[in-house]
DNA sequence: GTGAAAGCGCTAACAT
DNA sequence: ATGTTAGCGCTTTCAC
């Protein structure tokens, strides 16, 4: 009849709104409005025609329009920021921050940077555009001071796994310097004394902390500088490999190898198989890896715990949405040694 | 001065908005709408001022205000519901439609599901409170009828990896009954007869189509039924793991494996450890696993390719999106036998 | 090239 | 217990 209302979606592209579940339930807005909210104030029959009418109309809130005008101005909506949604700690730690935001009716955007801080800036704009109550990032820039307008304006932001930089902000991280020590410890009290570091980009704090650790561990067990191989800005498996592959094919090959991240390890996992130096040569990983138990020899590791990581720094922001206004906490979660049997083989005679 | 506007909150709260820059800047709210939506008609001069000024204040336009008039009424913005997000599968999954997503400036949200129909109701319904453009699923529920009037809306709802059910819907599968097949013909070939399949629940579309495809290869393989063991209602490392111990320990033990799906995969590795077996027992997996290739027999698998899944699942999205009204589409991904060493393994004698 | 007014779907504040 | 009015931050429409 009235040609006002139609459309031409491909759908019938009308979505019902409140208005529409109010005159069908014979009642105003306000009081659909607060049946849906579970505000009191409605009678049980009333209630009904209204919960009947919105059934009947597949009736779905908008949230966003609510939030416009809603005093918390809330979108229950938060961001992560990772390495990338495919890798497996970065999984675990999404996994824990759903979880955790799930219980509280929040949804979580995630978004992989690459480590590219471009990206970063992009990605954060994108969900600050959305309006999301808070923001839990695994950082690619080397300082986040474009964040401060936005911290200091009352959005929860907290770093996991790495640190930030010319910002004042939670922080939940490993406990990187004392892991990769404690791997060093490991391997020298086999009776090493030739090690190689296999590391991450150095502009990544991570991949910083573990190379001090490595060092302080170095000088700490009295071996001379010039006994140990430090190859750093490798970045992925392939990269892990071909240096490995280089250090074992020259001289003073190490008898015992760090590799300081999980795809590292991999590719030293790798560099290894190649040269048929796996049953010969000691390796201890930072980060536990799947699978690593069914390997021959299994591969020994410091394990994180990313879940932890994940879980607490979602509790961050939502002790920081309950109104925590306390100084920047920074959590810092231990490592555990999971001793497999890479890291247990005794240097070469 | 002005009492009015204070707050309480612990950040000063305020956010700018289009009014605040536009003032700032001297010009009319519209001429700042045009110049951060691009549009026309704006000269180059006061562009700049308008920019200067946004910059300023370090102004983020608000998508939803902004949706909530607009004629399109697109908020850029996908959701993503899988298995869990902790799962290497759903990882690739997830970072295939996230690389699609972000070339169009779209967000995605995402949503593990662990199989709990309960919990994909509600993360659909999260979802679309939230107004999502398009939604794209790995179904834990076994009908989807509840869905009908959101697509009869317009919503691009795509499936991915499992089938829809009481929805005729897009859908893009891994060709699971091929791929399942493949891996007995593979198992026969090196001589076995006594085989067994290892599945996941029952009522999963995948778990269904797998056994169906293993069952059709037994039988044209000419094997009598009663020479497999089907065990099913598997649906993690532990359950399996057990369920292969008991076939083992068993009369009859089977002398090649058939895994149907990665956790299970994992589950049985373990088992065929635990009694010495991983060297004289064949296994094929359906799904990749991470290191599948370092261990010692490496794992011969039948390798899915969740990247393509969870690519071409978004490209579903968009076409819908960008007008497409053709039927339903079902696009089959073929999977990939890689040769490793345990399914070549020949039956004991 | 620019801006004022109306309105998107909802909630706050204030009726009744 | 329920409804009415204004307004959230933006885009649309239309005037200049």
């Amino acid at each position: 009849m009235t040609s006002l209302s139609e459309r031409q979606v491909s759908g019938n592209g009308s979505r019902p709104t409140m208005r529409q579940v109010a005159e069908l339930a014979g009642v105003g807005v306000k009081t659909v409005s607060r049946v849906i909210n579970g505000e009191p104030n409605v009678t049980a029959e009333t209630a009904q025609r209204v919960l009947d009418a919105a059934r009947a109309l597949d009736y779905e809130p908008d949230l966003h329009a609510g939030n416009l005008r809603r005093a918390d101005r809330r979108t229950r909506t938060l961001g992560l920021l990772v390495g990338s949604v495919d890798n497996p700690f970065a999984g675990a730690v999404h996994r824990a921050v759903e979880d955790a935001a799930a219980g509280r009716g929040v949804a979580v955007f995630a978004s992989s940077l690459d480590d590219d801080p471009q990206r970063e800036r992009e990605a954060v704009s994108a969900f600050l555009r959305r309006r999301v109550d808070g923001l839990i990032l695994t950082t690619a820039t080397a300082k986040q001071t474009y964040l401060l307008p936005e911290l200091r304006r009352g959005t929860p932001i907290v770093f996991v796994d790495r640190e930030p930089s010319g910002i004042e902000a939670d922080a939940v991280v490993s406990d990187n310097a004392g892991g990769a020590a404690r791997a060093v410890e490991h391997l020298l009290s086999h009776g090493h004394r030739r090690l190689a570091y296999l590391g991450d980009l150095r502009g990544i704090t991570t991949a910083h902390h573990r190379r001090e650790g490595f060092l302080d561990a170095i000088r700490g067990g009295g071996i001379p500088a010039a006994d140990v191989h430090v190859i750093e800005d490798l970045h992925d498996e392939s990269s892990a490999r071909e240096a490995l592959l280089r250090l074992l094919d020259g001289p003073d090959a190490p008898t015992a190898v760090f590799s300081a991240q999980n795809l590292i390890t991999i590719g030293a996992l790798h560099a290894l198989r190649d040269r048929g130096r796996h049953r010969d040569t000691a390796l201890v990983g930072f980060d536990d890896i799947e699978l690593a138990d069914l390997l021959e020899p299994g591969v020994t590791v410091i394990a994180q715990h990313p879940e932890d990581l994940g879980r607490i720094a979602a509790e961050r922001v939502f002790a920081r949405l309950d109104g925590d206004a306390s100084p920047a906490h920074r959590v810092v979660v231990g490592t555990t040694l999971i001793v497999r049997g890479s890291g247990e083989i005794p240097p070469r005679s």
